[in-house]
DNA sequence: CGCCGAGTTGAACTGAATCAAGAAACGTGG
DNA sequence: CCACGTTTCTTGATTCAGTTCAACTCGGCG
């Protein structure tokens, strides 16, 4: 729980008093591998922060299943659209190592929102950076060539390579397997 | 001024105390046609509510001009990167009609966020608005060819296609002029 | 052992870009 | 108010990155 709190800590200072309501609606949980956290159709109830393992949150388009996100150690996963809105996700998330989570409900994350004025520009902070990864997601699809954003991931993170199957990668980098793998045989 | 506030207060309730301190904080700006509002290179001081104009975000790929956004009335524009890291802005922002702005310097609204936990939380709520908006269109860059994507437009904001040149709407679109002038002309 | 999912490789296809040239609209000055 | 140059838009021919379809390889595992 420590890791979350310092987490946010770090983006904008928070009251011992904020802190301590926030240890108390914190829920931790541990799933195994390639277990599915947040199913199509149903509400996402929680934000989860990585405290180990790795996640993603994927969605199915004309059958086929797109990766949308990969979350490792120190990383914020949900259902954002659902979360915020309550309605239920199109969205899925699994789980592709066994997972050290710790989650904040929707309720809970409202009230604290309600109480703490730290936590909410906390909120408002992480929201804005959001905003501006996606800006950049965008700016990649659609000025960088398929091997171009292969390589972007690769320099900022490795790891994920190694860790997950190659087919979902490929949907995140927004192209096919098979083009992912004749990317990666030359050179 | 009552239109931002309006429109802010939609979003979520304001204290009458943080109302008229935002009223204290806000100016206007009236642009004509064809008006540079944030040179390239310019940090962004102000955020801008259009309360009556249009106006395009844009910048420079290649020597190639790319409309990144459209402001119309009752929309906010701003360079956002450039305006909360206060560093250099890459975008440009020009009126495409002359224009009455609103505008919140940054050191205005940080002052007003550390005062009003209420604006923060409208804050947050927008900038999460921001983000999830961004998805949408990143998907639809992924997902959707030039011709959906100009028919999308032409459903949500028909007004746009006829006030501004085909060529802003194109780089918007992510697809050349050439591209869609063929649309238009099919059917 | 044989099956099965994951990855690779080849051939054909396609949406949109690029290059290039012409037509229409626009505005600025004489 | 017309003439000229400039920008905006259209149209045609060609090219290319990446997709699709399909067959094949490989490593694991029941």
């Amino acid at each position: 729980m420590d890791n979350f709190i310092n987490y946010l800590q770090v983006i904008s200072k928070l009251s011992d008093d904020t802190k301590s309501d926030l240890v108390n609606c914190l829920t931790t949980f541990e799933f195994a591998k390639n277990k599915t956290i947040l199913k199509q159709g149903q509400v996402c109830n929680y934000l989860y922060f990585v405290d180990k393992g790795l996640l993603r949150l994927f969605y199915y388009r004309d059958g086929k299943d797109i990766t949308d996100y990969f979350a490792t150690e120190q990383n914020i996963i949900g259902g954002i659209d659902s979360f915020f809105s309550q309605k239920p996700s199109e969205k899925i998330i699994e789980t592709l190592e066994a997972c050290s989570l710790i989650a904040i409900s929707f309720d809970n994350l409202e009230k604290l929102y309600q109480k703490h004025h730290d936590l909410e520009r906390v909120g408002r902070i992480l929201s804005v950076g959001a905003f501006l990864s996606m800006q950049e997601r965008l700016f990649a699809i659609q000025f960088h060539s398929a091997k171009q954003r292969y390589q972007e991931l690769l320099a900022r993170s490795p790891d994920i390579l190694q860790r997950v199957p190659l087919g979902h990668i490929a949907s995140y980098l927004g192209i096919t397997q098979v083009t992912l793998s004749r990317i990666r045989s030359q050179k």
